[in-house]
DNA sequence: TTGAAAGCGCTAACAG
DNA sequence: CTGTTAGCGCTTTCAA
């Protein structure tokens, strides 16, 4: 493991100036008159010494680390990791790099995480807080590092934010089992309640039964906790399912749609001859099932693209941007779990 | 947004130099016998003029990130977002952050992450490398930074490795079927054919037909591009099923799975009455499914850990790790759609 | 055409 | 107990 060469190595090997270096090696020669013959020297020797730039003295002079920082709740979470995926390909065409952090709806370790990635010098972030409101985020980021949020937004209108139309989404799932005969639609979400995520598709599903004069019921709203969905998943839905018959459930994601379905199998629960089902969010195993699952399909490549899109303008002029919330339409996919019922 | 404090700022007001308050405010102000009274007034400026340390300048000094890359072909693949996810709290423990980028399986673009991560200089990588060769690797880590290979080894034994064993399970897998009387089983595959992973897994299958005295029949070996895999699964399958017929189709990995499936639901071809079903990985659809899938569980969760641990020690003495390899034994989950035959 | 020097913010060796 | 100095590797005035 011998010394990296610097650009001190090859200036003087070459008994000119590191900025004469520096100049040609970052394409800027010609427009500062460096003769082609020197240039052409100096690319030749950082070749042969296998110069390799190092980016942390670049970044401390530049005041610029071409690094941004994404913070979810959790990376491995399927909706996640695919807008991960996006916001990667679509930052790699910048030159930017991603740091990566899960928070599991942990409001301290996001302000931890926050910190971290402040102190790091990240250009930017991305995040999808847990935050309740929008001074507990500009709390923690003292020094103005633009941010865009993501999936949930905050109190200030005027944070950038991209995320999917959750209200709609919701509105039209639940008019959609409602047209379908279901009455009794229970609607199965998990702390922390105050995401607008969350808050939004409950405020489309209470709409939606207005609107078709349903009037809702308290004990059909359920709320379990974060961490152990799955437990909690499985002792609501038996305790519902055991008195009052709901007719319809209305997962408010992948992961309860998960949960739930695992309830099914265990219960010997017949989806849609028992109770019918629709789901937020798309994942493989609604079409692969027997009885394809209702689902409404956020647009999550979109939401990664745009998302880097807004930060980047937000990084070169802050405030900029013309709309500060963009809220992507989803796609509603009606299969056989919300089959019309008498 | 205001100038950020820096050392020199709270040095200058407080009247004392730069090195105390960097002593100070890393905890080694005792040590140095600073005494209480100053310390107490260091820290309290400190946090009166809201100081953040700059983690760059500090890198850059110490030639230390704290930051380790890591490289997958995708990390929307639910097997790479659970492994993602563990090396991040594994790593947070050692207040360590990930910079994640996918390849694709494209060399050439693993090639230049690697380049960007050394440029960056993080500490460390962790690699599922698309790559045929160690050499291939050395010849774009010119540093020696250190790394450590997962889920794919290559041809030099010293590379630290931590993966599932491959071999094991496909062989445990495979006899599983023959077993059960499956006896003309298809080896679902997808390039490139060079992958440690793959190539185990194919061995494991054709050591056991080996044993349980079965030809090994070519036109069962299926090898599809990675690109369009769902496209290319469809095809073979179809020209497969159209003529000899298999008695079971055992698909290397959850991605693959998936497409067999889509192609079963499509052309309603019935598990297991028609053909059986096994797999490599563990998804929630496996048993979910009405009809559960058999499947070689990878455990995840420990190969992050196991990569980081591996990882740290690298990075502190290089080579210096008793054992290189490290193969995880997968654990067999016998479901429904490899049920025994007549 | 080219170079000298300053400085980004931090830490460590060495002196008092 | 505390300070001075040097330097990590880079870019950028400003000067020649």
């Amino acid at each position: 493991m011998k010394k990296k060469t610097s650009l001190a190595d090859i200036a003087q090997s070459l008994n000119v100036s590191k900025t004469l270096v520096s100049m040609v090696l970052n394409g800027r020669g010609e427009e500062n008159g460096i003769s082609k013959d020197t240039r052409e020297k100096v690319i030749a020797r950082a070749k042969e010494l296998n110069y390799q730039p190092n980016m942390l003295a670049r970044s401390l002079r530049l005041g610029k680390t071409n690094t941004i920082g994404l913070i979810v709740s959790d990376i491995s979470n399927p909706f996640f990791s695919k807008i991960i995926r996006a916001v990667e390909d679509a930052l790699a065409e910048y030159d930017y790099n991603l740091i990566v952090c899960s928070t599991d709806e942990d409001v301290e370790k996001e302000g931890r995480l926050i910190k971290m990635l402040e102190y790091k010098q990240v250009d930017g972030m991305i995040i999808s807080t847990s935050m309740a409101s929008e001074t507990d985020i500009r709390k923690k980021i003292r020094s103005g590092i633009p941010f865009v949020l993501i999936d949930r937004y905050l109190d200030n209108p005027d944070n950038p934010y991209v995320g999917t139309d959750n209200y709609l989404g919701a509105y039209r799932l639940t008019s959609h089992l409602i047209k379908n005969g279901y009455k009794k639609i229970v609607i199965l979400s998990h702390q922390p309640t105050h995401l607008s995520s969350l808050k939004d598709r409950k405020k489309g599903y209470l709409q939606a039964l207005k609107d078709h004069k349903i009037n809702p019921d308290d004990r059909l709203i359920i709320d379990v906790p974060f961490q152990n969905r799955d437990r909690h998943v499985f002792e609501a839905m038996e305790h519902l399912f055991s008195e009052g018959e709901p007719d319809a459930v209305f997962c408010l994601n992948n992961s309860l749609s998960l949960a739930f379905l695992d309830f099914c199998k265990q219960k010997n629960i017949n989806i849609p001859g028992r109770t019918g089902l629709a789901s937020f969010d798309d994942i493989d195993l609604f079409r692969l099932l027997p009885v394809t699952v209702t689902s409404v399909r956020q647009e999550v490549t979109e939401i990664g693209k745009q998302a880097v899109i807004k930060l980047l303008h937000e990084i070169r002029k802050p405030g900029s941007a013309e709309e500060k919330r963009v809220q992507i339409p989803p796609i509603l996919h009606i299969r056989e779990s919300s089959q019309k019922i008498s």
